[in-house]
DNA sequence: GTCCGGACCGTGAACGTTCACGATGGCGTA
DNA sequence: TACGCCATCGTGAACGTTCACGGTCCGGAC
């Protein structure tokens, strides 16, 4: 089952099998489909190690993502390393960062493409600006991992995320659990025109339905991703409905809202559920003010992108064109043991500009 | 880098590194410290293709575990085998099962020392019994590492589990935010004497203690693992606490007491947190009798043991001496989720013998 | 002095693959 | 006919490590 039996079988060399497996020119085309054929029967496996023992060529994949929100992408990050070291010296991971979501992903992409990269891990910011040189990519045969966001209808290999549905589903079983008498609750989103943020609106919906309709939805928001417009607009859905019982925000900015409630001392009567973990947010878990946050699992995500990725780079293996990760209610209980995982200096944040803590 | 560089800047031969290096016999003591200490000093990783490559040895290990609960167990396996895919063919995987926990485990952890494996991956029903079993192959360099349970107080390498205390506190966390009223609850559990178990109703009366203990344990049941018991004892407890608002099963034995709730019609009154995952749970989950039950993650518990395992097997490397996943809780909202990713076939349970579906 | 044995160390082949180079042969052109 | 070119294929070295084998040296016994 090596490149020497298909050798001997067929009569030929070991480097016209070579080259028959490699499609490298040189090589009459009716050898080439006996090579392939004789190795499909005999089922070859190439040896790796003696592959990458011979000519040490090292497969280099380039992760572009965004430095802010840093606990989040750095966790991703870490699961990518963390899946990589395995295969490492034969694997060689390049960490590419931008200042945030969409801002400097398509030069960054560009320049590690005419580097002459294997592969890549983006997280696109805007999909539609990207569509084309993950087109580009994939005609040279580098195949492009979307993480935490999806660029739908692309060429890309696969996605990695947590299922926006059931993001909002979980989020909207767990108000319920938490409010057995009903009211009203608030959802707050960045665009409803964005395919994720509808997804979890719509889990978010499907599970206060479950519930004989005892909880309703008294308003949704798109706060844009806007600091300020998230906390006016917040201030606003809690005057207009002073027996607001509870709150899900589906962003990571949650900040702006959580203080609003504060403001109005609205906390004890509000039980809230967020998006994600960062630092600013732990106090809030701590003293109960947030009842739980809906973790999209950073570290599984980039585990499970990179495997997809090599994958396919060693076997030539497609991947599902979707890959899931469960989310994870992270409560004052758990909390400790996530931030245990998450890479070292990324929890303290000293203090910040703008941050208001309690 | 490699061995030859060594025996180039030590004036020997590659030969003798190599033994210097494996510590084989037919080298000069002074010699082998001189080639250790410039190893040492140069840096030197063996190349693991080449090593591969040539000797063909590939490590071996084995993974002793239950049959039952079946859904559990080969959840593990999975996991396992998941995590060794990358390392084929260098690494071989021998599953061996047994009818229960402790049933047959240390005949299976001697039969499988006698044959020569490279390493364990145990779970031990009966620490003490297993004990001199893990000494013994302790003794002849063969790593044993503990999933799910662990053997403390021996020469296992690292134990793989979800934190005992945070298991408890999370259940009991959630039982306070579904009960914002107050009340009273039971707990179940095997054997108080276990530590395990121990803990668990540790972190559960902590949890339930911050909220300024409006929600209080009126019962603390040992079932011993034994269904009857645990029917016979859940149907005391309720009649007891005819105002009981939940409970908490912190063992995988959940269905006696499901099925007691039921048969006095107390399902619509009581938040029920359980243990784990296996076919006979998903029903009721479903239909939301079960508000969350608190998964142990055999699949990323596998995986860890199996890294770990492999880790120092190779590099020497030794881990934590214990190792921890984050509990989930599954609700209905994901549960979906979970299913997909499991073993196929164990999912449905088809009629088993003395099981209650409705 | 010769021989033997043991301790220690060097030598070289082999693992499966890749790749640069050389070999072969057929065909067209001078 | 002689020459060169191109397409196609074979050859052999190299990658870093392991291991069986053989070599060298030294001390002791005859």
């Amino acid at each position: 089952m090596g490149i020497k039996d298909i050798a001997r079988a067929l009569g030929v060399s070991t480097g016209t099998v070579d080259r028959a497996l490699h499609a490298k020119p040189g090589i009459n085309p009716m050898t080439r489909t006996r090579v392939l054929r004789m190795a499909e029967s005999l089922g070859y496996r190439p040896n790796l190690a003696a592959r990458h023992l011979k000519s040490r060529k090292v497969l280099r994949i380039t992760v572009n993502l965004p430095r802010e929100i840093a606990l989040f992408w750095d966790s991703l990050r870490e699961g990518i390393r963390e899946a990589a070291t395995p295969f490492a010296p034969a694997l060689e991971v390049e960490f590419a960062s931008y200042p945030r979501l969409g801002e400097g992903d398509v030069a960054a992409f560009e320049r590690a493409l005419a580097s002459g990269t294997n592969g890549f891990i983006v997280a696109p910011g805007d999909p539609v600006a990207l569509r084309p040189h993950i087109r580009t990519a994939a005609q040279r045969g580098v195949p492009v991992v979307c993480v935490v966001t999806d660029a739908p209808d692309t060429q890309r290999l696969t996605s990695v995320s947590a299922d926006p549905y059931t993001v909002g589903a979980v989020a909207g079983e767990f108000l319920t659990r938490c409010l057995p008498g009903g009211g009203e609750v608030g959802f707050f989103t960045g665009w409803l025109a964005t395919q994720d943020h509808a997804d979890k609106l719509r889990g978010f919906e499907q599970s206060l339905a479950h519930d004989g309709h005892k909880l309703r939805v008294a308003g949704v928001v798109e706060a844009h991703d806007d600091e300020r417009e998230g906390h006016r607009r917040a201030l606003a859905l809690l005057e207009a409905h002073p027996d607001l019982k509870g709150i899900y925000v589906s962003t990571v900015n949650s900040l702006p809202v959580l203080r609003a409630a504060e403001e109005l001392g609205r906390l004890s009567t509000l039980t809230i559920v967020t998006t994600d973990l960062f630092p600013d947010l732990v106090g809030w878990i701590r003293r109960g003010a947030v009842a739980a946050t809906v973790y999209q699992r950073p570290i599984s995500q980039g585990r499970l992108a990179l495997q997809a990725l090599y994958q396919f780079l060693v076997d030539g293996t497609c991947p599902p064109p979707k890959l899931h990760v469960v989310p994870i209610l992270v409560m004052r209980s758990n909390l400790e043991l996530f931030l245990e995982r998450l890479p070292a200096d990324a929890e303290a944040p000293a203090g910040e500009p703008g941050v208001v803590r309690t």
